[in-house]
DNA sequence: CCAATTTAATTTGCTTTCCGAATTTAAATG
DNA sequence: CATTTAAATTCGGAAAGCAAATTAAATTGG
């Protein structure tokens, strides 16, 4: 069977595309794909007898058209199991995953804070996901893979952690020593860009082939899919859109220099500058909180500070959309203290800050979402090459 | 022949291969190309007959190895004539290429200031084209493709021009025009991609599949090479660079904005400074050579317009660099006067601001060329086409 | 209720592509 | 001049995938 396979398989492509479909006859298969109707048979009779998709009954809602009836086509959720993780300072979030996307369960754990061993952060990970597979009457090694995200900079292709807040090392080939620990290949990446993913798994990308997500936490991320790839830079560490520099010997970095994005809009940056305009305040949602009322109240100096950093937000999309013109662009996040940078005036600014054609400017959306989605978009990554790995063996292994 | 051909063919890949290699025996592309030795025979005894490729008799030079000897084989050039045309704002300027690579011929013709009608520019183009074959003794009905580079905002996959400063109307599909005045494909593209072009082509790129080009003319441009291909933005007109804002509310640029990075390093930004400091000039060359002369000598107020320059200058490449993590940047020019924009000082400044990894800060090499570069990237590019059209179609035509 | 119609899916026969293994070719070497 | 070595070629076969013909499953009109 695994013989003359070359280059990428019809087998994949129409497994990609039935997973993108959600549910999707036969007949547009083989039209989206260019791939002929009889050929679109005999592999989806093959990845049916693999257990990888199943026949849906009949739709009774599409009724009332003549001829032999579509039969629907779906992802058979049962074939395989991923799991998707997120470490973050002090917490390990999870979830569960069926091969067709469903979520089955969550699960999260605290880890203790500062920087851990290779051997001792895979170790709290691989607990985690026994937990997690537990919760749901599995184990470990049910799973056919385990995406995980963390943030540092991932050389993706070496699988390897060059810096990690969670590491006490650099250089490490953690992925590997996940895999090694669990018995489940680990498939490891970048945080921001499993937000990436999972708008285009899930989100509002979902279907997009090309689009830029922006995400807003402590500090300012990017993820950049082109071509319905995640683009990594030519060395895996690209789309450091928060240290973009916005103003020539500008407010200072945490990362040390001067003038980067993130020295305008973090959290941190707003607080110093709260701190000096309102005095301090007990907690940091609470000065923030206090920020924004006051600079809506009419206090000058808060409203300045927030439309300092509005400004400097728009200008560094502005830059974002002069260099790469997406067509949408994702403004994701889960606090809700930066809806000011989504405000109108912001976009006004963008708006007017971009390089003027006859096409419409790119289309902005805000997309806010809960912890978990981080853990979403890592399982998310591991489906995908779980789906390769499926598509290329006939079947691996089930659950 | 054209019947079962689908996804990339194994012939276009070895064409591409042999093109690149220069020179190159059937075993090395076999392992290049990861197509089987046998394959590799079969298809090279194709190209040959259809007079694409050449055997070259024996390099003596690698000699002394037992065995059968190696038989090197590259691009015929004798195969196809290609046509490589520039249109600047006064002056068409052109060059012809054969199959291989090699320029055979170069021609420049003046073309009257302003703007021009699609018909009376694709005229003034065909005319220039003919003029340049007969140079060499062909016909325009010889060449087998004509690039055409020109500045504006031009869709590639549609042949059309949104914006031209050389043209009277928007949106035009002057590709069809040209190809139809002409009787010979043309393949438009805008002026900045062309460079990108020639340094993949015949540059400093060469061999490298991810690069950026940053050039330095009256204003300021960029293309984007990933994965051998280059980047045009989902839209077709992304890598605005010289319209990225590098201050809020900064200097006036000439497209109405402020704080473009072009307003700060562009001639005419210089110019307006230098006017201020030094007092107006005769001629804009001038000018700009008075003011690097006084800012070298210790002129405080020209050392500080340059010093100013150079800096934003910086600031917008390390925003290029953080975005998207090259591992080359080409700058790219003709103009010896922006000399001081590759300064080390900028340099010095440009690693300062870059995300610190621990992989090595991206190369950054400068290359002045001459005024023909343009066209032999647009030679370059047509050259890429009717090289898939002659892997395609067996043999398109020839000279 | 049964033909006729319509559309989806499948089957059949065939073409194309490309590989592995065996063979041939063209040199250097002893 | 036989032997060795490495490149290139030949040969038979296997797989992928297409077009055309056929079958299947529904609706519709008489």
């Amino acid at each position: 069977m695994a013989f003359g396979h070359q280059r990428e398989d019809s087998r994949l492509i129409l497994l990609r595309e039935i997973s993108q479909g959600g549910r999707i006859p036969r007949i547009d298969l083989a039209e989206r794909t260019g791939i002929s109707r009889a050929t679109v048979t005999t592999i989806t009779a093959d990845l049916l007898r693999d257990g990888l998709i199943e026949e849906i009954p009949r739709e009774d809602s599409a009724a009332a058209t003549r001829g032999r009836p579509r039969v629907d086509l779906k992802i058979a959720g049962a074939a395989h199991l991923v799991a998707g993780v997120k470490i973050s300072g002090t917490r390990i979030s999870l979830v569960l995953m069926d091969f067709e996307g469903t979520q089955l369960t969550d699960h999260e754990v605290p880890l203790p804070a500062g920087r851990h061993s290779p051997a001792a952060l895979a170790g709290h990970i691989a607990d985690a996901v026994a937990a997690l597979a537990a919760k749901a009457g599995y184990a470990t090694s049910d799973l056919s893979g385990v995406g995980v995200g963390l943030a540092g900079t991932v050389d993706v292709s070496a699988g390897t952690v060059h810096w990690s807040p969670s590491l006490n090392v650099r250089n490490v080939d953690l992925a590997a020593v996940l895999t090694d620990r669990m018995g489940v290949p680990a498939y490891l990446d970048n945080d921001a860009n499993l937000v990436a993913m999972a708008e285009k798994a899930f989100g509002l990308g979902r279907g997009r082939s090309d689009f830029i997500v922006v995400t807003l936490e402590a500090g300012v991320g990017m993820g950049i899919i082109l071509g319905g790839e995640i683009y990594r830079g030519t060395r895996g560490c690209g789309a450091e859109f928060g240290h973009t520099k916005v103003q020539l010997e500008g407010a200072l970095c945490r990362c040390g220099q001067r003038g980067c994005l993130e020295a305008y809009v973090a959290e941190y940056a707003l607080l110093r500058e709260a701190d000096t305009a309102l005095g301090p305040d007990t907690t940091v949602a609470n000065q923030i909180a206090r920020l924004l009322e006051a600079a809506e109240g009419g206090d000058a100096a808060a409203a300045s500070i927030v439309a300092r950093a509005g400004r400097m937000f728009a200008m560094g999309l502005a830059n974002i959309v002069n260099i790469f013109d997406p067509e949408l662009i994702i403004l994701a996040g889960e606090q809700m203290q930066f809806d000011y940078l989504y405000s109108d005036a912001v976009m006004a600014e963008l708006r007017k800050s971009i390089v003027q054609v006859d096409a419409a400017p790119p289309e902005v959306v805000v997309h806010k979402w809960g912890n978990l989605m981080w853990a979403r978009g890592a399982a998310a990554y591991a489906l995908e090459f779980v789906q390769e790995r499926a598509a290329r063996e006939g079947r691996v292994d089930a659950g």
